[in-house]
DNA sequence: CCACGTCTGGCACTCAGTGCCATCTATGTC
DNA sequence: GACATAGATGGCACTGAGTGCCAGACGTGG
């Protein structure tokens, strides 16, 4: 995925400094609580200016939800490798299980994230506006292939699709909430495949 | 709905100052974009100070999603009332049709509000938000009615709940946002079906 | 008329986020 | 190796949302 290109000097401070501010602002967040901690304790902790703080984060949230427009694209380009005859759910749940391969982080730091992420308000605001940018993402993808596949349906192949993505995101959020209540005990395929059944029941 | 108990004096100017916000802060938001008006406009234009616009609005969003929460009540109360033998999707839909008797809304206003909705990101986040509220509120009353009608069910009746619900509100949300990209033209209601059509098929 | 509770404006404050500028330094070039 | 340049940094000032507090005005019930 990474091209091998010699990073330079400035690429491997600049990551370094973003892991470091992300570990902090981490750290800080699970002893203190995330409304609770403010940027500047974050800044100071990290060794950085405040102004330095948003240059590598534009949001507070990002930090916690940094990764999510990546793995859009991740999802995206997963969705649009599917062969063209398979049906749209299945297609959408394969792209969607891209992620588990994709994603580094491990289970107990997830599980974090996910313990903070449901609860609290602007988090899980902001969490479900990054959403919002996988559907702008994944709906034409969806919608072209189901052009392809049955070219005079009843419905608008985009609506379609809308509905689709929407629901997936959907049943993936139920998922993860559901996951993280019970501390990862269920796994989350698991959860998503019963959600996505009880929807089409 | 509203008893008639005899309106004090009090109650009287609360509501009036209450719509006259609401009506000054929905036209500056119409002439100048949500974003680009601020709260000290919006107060300096209704006749009273910044500090008592946050005694009527928590948030500059509730003025534009004021009404979801109580909406989300009348749904709960709609989705309780329906008959126990009816199957979760047409009882979800029933109550979600309850809607549109309680709303006095007009249509333009609605649309109005639902351009600005989907137009700007923090907007779009905070209604999810209060969908979110929503579910908190349905799924309680759809498990226990899913528990009545099928005991042992293979999955659980909370998760299968909660996905139905949420793929409902989803549905509601990819039809809100159609209704609204073709100016009301094709009825909400419609849309929403095509939407659960293409999500169950 | 009086006591109480509510509403109000105003002030000061915190915190997130942005624009601007001076300074420093890694990098590529002659 | 000197040099121009582009990127990174810290500091400062500013806006805008949202909150706490307080003193004064006013409707309400006794």
């Amino acid at each position: 995925m990474t091209g091998n290109a010699p990073e330079s000097l400035r690429e491997r401070t600049r990551r370094a400094v973003h892991q470091e501010i992300a570990r902090t602002a981490m750290r800080l967040f699970a002893e203190r609580g995330f409304e609770e901690t403010t940027i500047d304790e974050v800044a100071a902790q990290a060794g950085i200016s405040r102004r330095s703080f948003f240059r590598y984060f534009a949001t507070k949230e990002d930090v916690v939800l940094g990764e999510l427009v990546e793995r859009g694209r991740i999802v995206a380009s997963a969705l649009a490798g599917r062969p063209a005859d398979e049906p749209p759910w299945a297609a959408v749940r394969a792209a969607l299980l891209a992620l588990r391969d994709a994603v580094t982080t491990d289970e107990a730091d997830e599980l974090e994230i996910g313990r903070m992420l449901y609860g609290n308000q602007t988090l899980r605001a902001r969490h479900l506006e990054k959403q919002l940018a996988w559907q702008d993402l994944l709906v034409p993808i969806l919608a072209e292939r189901i052009r392809a596949a049955d070219p005079d349906a009843g419905v608008d192949p985009e609506l379609a699709a809308a509905a689709v993505v929407v629901g997936a995101l959907a049943c993936l959020d139920v998922a993860g909430a559901w996951w993280v209540r019970r501390d990862g005990a269920i796994p989350l395929e698991r959860l998503y495949d019963d959600a996505v059944a009880a929807i089409r029941r």
